[in-house]
DNA sequence: GTCTATAGGTGGATAGAC
DNA sequence: GTCTATCCACCTATAGAC
């Protein structure tokens, strides 16, 4: 990270790291199109390099998908974290929560691991693994707030924090997917505004 | 439909209906891999037939997706129908609804429409107009409930009733997704219970 | 670290015999 | 309606030169 900041100093534009953007292809292709909805070409062709040096920085897709779950968990526990850094109420938190996912669904994307959770069945096991440890990783910050909000009394709800937080992850996950099926930003809005007012 | 029936009496195993056998098996895949994660092959082993043979019956695969939808389409609106006819207060209607996607769930598979709605990117039109029609049918179906529960005063929620069906629809089909990746119907059942009982 | 070349397999789809 | 045979494009992945 350190080393990557004072390269991007000499040359913004020219820095290779192959790796980062061959993630940052993946990304997309996984996002609008699905784990079996893209192929090595189609990333080779967008960088201008050949699929056999794509499978020397990622061997096997099953790698590929692994660490793009990876580098895009971090980023978001990120964003979490800088959500929690800016010490306003729970509600507010899970509207900028929500607010994560309209960014994504602007970009006509879908959520990573919402999407790999779709093709469950056809995933590795490391692949499987990444995906629940993502789900697992939101809810528990969902957890921590929803205690908090509860506490304070900023937020009412019946029944296990736990649930709440699996309740609201599946629901703006499936909501996204549906927005993004009309082509409706709006859509997805109305759906997280309204499930979160409810709290 | 009838003469079906009449041929069931003379011979109930032998019935050949190919195409309707075709159905059941694409069914079965699309919903446990998606679209982009079967192929001709994998329904042609499984029946014992070829992949030419299968093309008679299915030109293309856009095809064959589109008649996926169209009869399952058909069997859920024929689910609610039937809910409709037993004349039950809308948070039981609303309650046998959501059953119908615990009974997929158990069957170790998604909504049909779920997964092609994470597949959407890569879909022709047809199919694409299919996915949309199968959610608006099934919101319309969900406002006419709401509507009622809020009249007869055995509802009580805040918003627009299509939002609500929005939520509902978007909810279900997220929740599922999550609940599948990690093998547990009763996380289905404990989300489903808790976004019915809010209202 | 990237290339050419290729292996070895599978994708959807078609022609034409029976 | 089902078959054999085949097309050609594409898939993931590897070997070996530069």
């Amino acid at each position: 990270m350190g080393s990557n900041a004072a390269m991007a100093r000499t040359s913004a534009t020219a820095t290779a790291d192959t790796p980062q953007r061959v993630l940052d292809v993946a990304e997309r292709l996984v996002q609008t199109r699905g784990f079996n909805g893209f192929s090595y070409a189609d990333i080779a062709e967008v960088l201008g390099i050949t699929k056999a040096s794509l499978h020397y920085h990622f061997p096997t897709k099953a790698e590929l998908g692994r660490r793009l779950i990876e580098r895009y968990e971090s980023r978001v526990l990120e964003a979490l974290a800088a959500i929690d850094r800016a010490e306003v109420d729970a509600r507010e938190k899970l509207r900028r929560y929500a607010a994560i996912y309209v960014e994504v669904l602007r970009a006509n994307r879908m959520c990573l691991c919402g999407m790999l959770a779709s093709d469950y069945a056809t995933l590795a096991k490391p692949v499987k693994d990444g995906v629940k440890r993502f789900f697992d990783r939101n809810e528990a910050w969902l957890v921590g707030v929803l205690d908090a909000g509860r506490k304070a009394r900023t937020l009412r709800f019946s029944g296990a924090p736990a649930v709440v937080a699996q309740t609201l992850v599946g629901s703006l996950e499936g909501a996204m997917m549906l927005a993004r099926s009309y082509g409706d930003v709006a859509r997805f809005e109305a759906v997280a505004e309204r499930l979160i007012a409810e709290l």
